[in-house]
RNA sequence: GGUCCGUUCGUCUAGGGGUUAGGACACCAGAUUUUCAUUCUGGUAACACGGGUUCGAUUCCCGUACGGACUACCA
């Protein structure tokens, strides 16, 4: 029979959401979806030490403007809360002494000093790893090497101690990665990994396989640095005698520097002028602002479609997909085993590409918005035919603004190279003509503006290809723009004449 | 250093023992547009290297190189 599919997106809250993170939820969640099963949200809090407030708000935050949503977990509940790792503590607890009961785990009492000598030890002697394992740990303080009065006697007098899992010395560990196939590892190679820290916090490594045990966890959909300790989580499974409910693996390729080497980091983003988070974050101890997507113009649904074809693909030429599509399409075994350069320049050509599929009114609504961040007022009516005609020219709402001042304010300046070539004794002539004709006219709209400026040109005699550049320059001060005789409907028809006499007395003819 | 993972146009990728190695982004050119952008058409551009196996390998195998991850009482 089928297993229920069950997957967990299990962040730390040690800071904002990385946009790794938020493909890894993406991919959870399409897994979830696809096969109607359950998306949970865990948070991985065990290091107290790194713990930021205002973390896990902002990931719920984020996965919600995704478009990503949770069944279960921190935030919504579910029937195995608590879904934040430090709330479960005696649940580690327990299982961790079932483990040293069974002789599978043991105590280990050395400080950071002693582990630092016996690396430097086993350095200076030519080892080929520094670790605490099979072989080392018999030279250690702990509860192997202790006789069990010393044991109990350190412990009475408060020595810190942690749990260490007794890793056999010669087993080969394998197991299958859905992504990667048969990955096989000597257990020689594995070191005594600490199972329980001595402020009583489990790490990782167990805490992980507990909770993905206890809450049915069918697959396993995580970053590729874990496959390295992935073997060793399926000796905890074993030891457990969870074998046979061990969870499926899929480690996912990850996301490199743009150029360079290495994976994608902040210090890269930032360099390069891209977000790296989904949504604004304050860093509380230094601060500092990062800016999101969100806040930067993205639309979810491009960062979403974005991030998918990172590292998967359908098998066809297909690019543009919806949130359906996606869950439609997904498959773990189409996800890449290399990792995926992170290019911006993409993300921004579906950013337009969805732009372009919003409504007028949507975009209207966005562009308001954007204006009062510039102390701009505008009407929805004007705010939507701003938008029709800017919207095939642009990237993100903001750059309506940035390109269509002339909306808003009367040309001070004027572009001097398009003055030079284009402003002559015609243009003046055929301007100062028109501006006379416009305030004749009853009506006054893009089709008449236009009626009116052929007829104008007619009666001058000079072509209206000739002067378009010119008129365009005292209508905006620019070269290029979107179409003028909506421009001056826009601006309407006293703005518009202004203009024209303003650039006849302003500008010389050349 | 050790362990594990990987390697097709600049980038994301399809493909797979015999192909003109396909698509998308970016880039370049032409057309359209009064301008710019859009749109359309076209173009440049890739199987890391060396050995096998094979009639034939970019595709399978083995090495090498290169890249990445991990190597904490962090996740």
């Amino acid at each position: 029979m089928k297993k229920e599919v069950r997957v967990r997106f299990a962040p730390s809250p040690t800071g904002a959401l990385h946009i790794g993170g938020v493909r890894t939820a993406l991919y959870n969640y399409l897994l979830a979806r696809q096969q109607g099963g359950t998306m949970i949200l865990r948070i991985e809090d065990t290091d107290q030490t790194r713990f930021v407030p205002g973390a896990e708000t902002y990931i719920i935050e984020s996965l919600k403007w995704a478009g990503i949503t949770i069944d279960e977990g921190v935030g919504v509940g579910g029937p195995h809360a608590p879904y934040r790792q430090s709330e479960r503590k005696e649940i580690y607890a327990k299982y961790a002494k079932q483990l040293i009961e069974q002789g599978d785990a043991y105590y280990a009492f050395d400080t950071e000093e002693e582990l630092e000598q016996m690396r430097e030890r086993l350095k200076a002697a030519g080892a080929e790893q520094q670790q605490y394992n099979s072989i080392t740990r018999m030279q250690m303080r702990n509860s192997l090497t202790l006789s069990a009065e010393e044991v109990n006697k350190l412990m009475q007098d408060g020595v810190p101690y942690v749990i260490r899992l007794k890793v056999p010395r010669k087993e080969e560990i394998r197991l299958n990665d859905l992504i990667r196939g048969w990955v096989m590892v000597h257990s020689s190679q594995i070191d005594d990994k600490v199972l329980m820290k001595s402020d009583g916090m489990p790490t990782y490594h167990l805490a992980n396989v507990v909770d993905d045990y206890l809450m049915k966890i069918s697959h396993v959909i995580r970053g590729e640095e874990w496959l390295p300790s992935a073997p060793f989580h399926v000796l905890v499974y074993k030891f457990l005698g969870w074998e046979n409910e061990m969870p499926q693996f899929a480690h996912l390729p990850l996301l490199l520097k743009p150029t360079g080497d290495g994976k994608l980091s902040k210090r890269d983003a930032d360099q390069m002028g891209f977000p790296i988070f989904p949504m604004n974050w304050s860093d509380p101890k230094t601060g500092e602002l990062a800016k999101g997507y969100k806040e930067s113009g993205y639309l979810p649904e491009a960062l979403i479609n974005f991030l998918a074809l990172l590292g998967w693909n359908p098998g066809n030429d297909q690019e543009l997909f919806s949130m359906d599509e996606l869950i439609q399409a997904f498959s773990l075994e189409r996800i890449n085993k290399a990792g995926a350069r992170f290019d911006i320049q993409k993300a921004q050509w579906f950013n337009q590409h969805y732009l372009r599929q919003q409504s007028n009114e949507a975009l209207a609504k966005a562009f308001v918005e954007e204006l009062q961040k510039h102390n701009q007022t505008c009407d929805v009516a004007k705010a939507e035919k701003i938008m029709l005609i800017m919207k095939e020219r642009i990237t993100f709402v903001k750059d309506a603004w940035e390109n269509g001042k002339f909306f808003f304010y009367t040309p001070e300046q004027y572009d001097t190279a398009v003055a030079s070539k284009k402003w002559n004794a015609d243009a003046v002539k055929v301007i100062s003509e028109y501006a006379t004709a416009l305030k004749s006219t009853e009506v006054f709209d893009a089709t008449t503006a236009k009626a009116t400026l052929e007829n104008t040109c007619v009666q001058v005699g000079i072509g209206s290809g000739k002067i378009m550049q010119a008129l365009r320059l005292a209508l905006t001060g620019m070269g290029a723009g979107p179409d003028l005789m909506m421009i001056m409907e826009i601006i309407g028809k006293e703005e518009s004449i202004l203009r024209l006499q303003k650039a006849i007395n302003t500008l010389t003819v050349s």
